[in-house]
DNA sequence: GATCTTGGGATGTGAT
DNA sequence: CATCACATCCCAAGAT
């Protein structure tokens, strides 16, 4: 079928520092690869018609951000601080490249830079989906959302249900 | 002090 | 026609 990838089943719970990873420059043909695969003006006229079939609204940043951060290959884009509490934290080198990738998915005019995709991302704190956190390019999904997006995840793989109530920000 | 990060108003756009 | 979810623009204020 088609490669709407909405849906991927990987479930990736690693801790790691919030040090910046993205000093090795690993991943980054890949992405550009992908860059490449998502400016074909077929896809999207495709993609349109598939959605309708499948019932499917377009994808929200949200969606798009949390699929990214299950994406291992994305590590050096963009990483969980703490995927138990939805803390994440943008590469301050590659998040242009996320966001470009943000744009081209959505099939925007112009080119997505990380200004514009933050300026989504600040909305996101009037509904609360997604808040800001006091650490540099770091943000936090809402619990809500959060639950939302992990059941959409892996609706099949039975979890350690780990009950957080919200954790406090550690301190800086 | 230049560059980076953050914040938000105003207005436009495509889809529903 | 209205609303939603950004996209685009722009400018200003902090932070590094």
């Amino acid at each position: 079928m088609l490669s709407t990838s909405l849906v991927p089943q990987i479930h990736y719970l690693q801790e790691l520092h919030p040090q910046d990873p993205s000093a090795g420059g690993m991943d980054l043909d890949v992405i550009d690869e992908y860059l490449k695969e998502q400016t074909r003006p077929n896809l999207q006229t495709r993609t349109e018609e598939e959605r309708l079939i499948a019932g499917k609204r377009k994808e929200r940043l949200f969606q798009f951000l949390y699929e990214m951060l299950q994406t291992p290959h994305m590590r050096s884009c963009i990483w969980w601080v703490q995927s138990a509490n939805g803390t994440f934290q943008f590469s301050s080198q590659n998040k242009e490249k996320l966001a470009e990738m943000w744009g081209k998915r959505k099939g925007n005019r112009k080119t997505m830079t990380y200004q514009k995709m933050a300026r989504a991302l600040r909305n996101y704190s009037r509904t609360g989906e997604i808040c800001k956190v006091k650490r540099k390019l770091t943000y936090q999904f809402n619990e809500r959302t959060l639950r939302g997006l992990q059941s959409i995840t892996h609706r099949n793989s039975p979890k350690p249900n780990c009950s957080n109530k919200r954790i406090k920000n550690e301190s800086l």
